[in-house]
DNA sequence: GCATGATCATGC
DNA sequence: GCATGATCATGC
């Protein structure tokens, strides 16, 4: 009640003003006499009931409905390089799959609610209640039209699997920013009637917006943080702004390029068709035709010929890392037989003891990204020919062997046991294997210990089905 | 032929 | 110096 008359909810300046009391401080803080509420709500919940006087609702219309505004609380972690990052998605609205069947992008339930954002991200810190956590970047978020373009796309493709009666196979990896997340206790235990009326039932999902693009929006943030509100410590700001200037040069370009692809072509169309002139192209015939040549003795000469086609000068390639997109090339034998499984990154020991929930694991990011592979086959003379590219997202099927797989790595790493982890045998889709300088490359793990370095691996087999199912035979 | 341990060139 | 995207090498 008292809060209540302190700000004005129909008026978007008056209620950013009463959230930026809350910047660089904690609701303990502010409210030191309000307790501790135990366990459940979230800080979310905490911050409109103790802050706004408001009572949380699961209506359509946004939570301020005359300002149009929408309130998320989201948190922020800070990795052990010293990098802020999103901590997780931020789940918007659950899909009701019957009603959102008939709906346009305009009138969808997603935008109807989240149109106008206001983000209050606070820094998560393990150990800490929900309430003693403090809010470092607390701004509106307008979703600039370059973003939207991006964002109108992915909600075609989440609509179109709706109208279709597929909402069972929507996957977090069929979109780049705006997700449709599982939402419900345990993994299909909370199932909801589809659009189409005799397709099966449906896994409850909710929009969000992924943590590549809330990563956007933080980098936007501290970069421009005269004017957006942030709080973070001198030195911590300074760091943190100059390795995001580069980030945002590039993700700048990467918007622009997205972006130049034509009316009624989506982003992976414009992709592809990058690719397309090089089909059956030997990687001379390429370099020859492109006008430029690189090196190939490194062992990833096929990703450097794929990021010459792309016109990417830099190892990363930041077009496909703002959109979450990995790519990743498969050679296979001049017979056509695929020799190698795959790998990813380093198994970050201290990180992955730290990730409590699977859906915000590292592993779970990579599984539920957008793919792009890019296939080349053996030909004369170790001159590989470039046989095709196709984009792919793991199945929602596949995700209980990925997340058995991610959890025995995790236990095991928390044991301190790294001689057992899972072989391909073991696991369908992934295992466990050294990756390293030399056999004698080591990295402390959070025991004090120093350990061999591991990485994560797609299984060989698994890389065959993908294969097959794209319409690549091997023999 | 395949699984798995070992290692490489590169760029930041 | 080291993580990364990979392939090489060995043994069954």
């Amino acid at each position: 009640m008292i809060a209540e008359s302190r700000y004005d909810k129909t008026d978007r300046n008056s209620i950013l003003g009463h959230a930026l009391l809350l910047l660089g401080k904690s609701i303990s803080e502010l409210y030191p006499n309000i307790g501790t509420h135990s366990g459940k709500g979230s800080l979310g919940q905490i911050v409109e009931e103790k802050h706004f006087d408001y009572h949380p609702n699961s209506l359509s219309q946004p939570d301020f409905p005359e300002a149009g505004v929408e309130l998320k609380c989201t948190p922020m972690k800070t990795l052990s390089n010293g990098n802020t990052v999103s901590k997780e998605r931020l789940v918007l609205n659950i899909i009701n799959y019957e009603k959102e069947g008939s709906t346009s992008f305009e009138t969808s339930s997603f935008w109807q609610k989240n149109k106008f954002l206001l983000l209050m991200f606070y820094l998560y810190e393990q150990g800490l209640k929900p309430e003693e956590m403090f809010f470092s970047i607390i701004r509106y978020w307008d979703f600039p039209q370059e973003d939207l373009k991006i964002i109108i796309d992915d909600w075609n493709i989440i609509i179109k699997k709706i109208r279709d009666g597929k909402a069972d196979t929507l996957s977090e990896g069929d979109t780049l920013f705006l997700g449709a997340c599982m939402k419900g206790s345990a993994a299909g235990a909370e199932l909801r009637k589809q659009f189409v009326k005799n397709a099966p039932e449906a896994q409850q999902r909710a929009y969000s917006l992924k943590s590549i693009y809330l990563n956007h929006i933080i980098v936007d943030s501290i970069l421009n943080s005269t004017v957006i509100n942030v709080s973070l410590d001198k030195k911590k700001k300074f760091e943190i702004i100059r390795k995001c200037e580069k980030i945002r040069e590039e993700s700048s370009n990467a918007i622009k390029s997205i972006n130049e692809y034509k009316e009624g072509e989506t982003f992976e169309d414009a992709i592809i068709n990058k690719f397309v002139p090089y089909y059956n192209k030997s990687i001379s015939e390429i370099q020859a035709m492109i006008g430029r040549n690189i090196s190939l003795s490194a062992k990833d000469f096929a990703y450097s010929v794929a990021r010459l086609i792309l016109d990417v000068k830099t190892k990363k390639i930041a077009e496909f890392e703002k959109a979450g997109v990995i790519l990743k090339t498969i050679q296979l034998e001049n017979n056509g037989r695929l020799k190698e499984s795959m790998s990813f990154k380093n198994i970050n020991y201290l990180e992955i003891i730290k990730e409590n929930v699977w859906e915000d694991s590292y592993w779970y990011s990579v599984i539920s990204s957008r793919f792009l592979f890019v296939v080349f086959q053996k030909g004369e003379n170790k001159n590989p020919i470039l046989k095709k590219v196709f984009f792919w997202g793991m199945p929602v099927s596949d995700y209980v062997e990925s997340q058995r797989y991610w959890n025995d790595t995790r236990n095991k790493i928390v044991d301190g046991d790294f001689s057992h982890f899972l072989k391909s045998t073991e696991n369908n889709i992934s295992h466990v294997r050294p990756k390293g300088k030399n056999s004698n490359d080591l990295t402390e793990d959070a025991n004090g210990t120093m350990q061999r370095k591991y990485c994560y691996w797609f299984n060989r087999r698994y890389i065959l089905s993908i294969l097959e199912n794209n319409g690549i035979f091997t023999e």
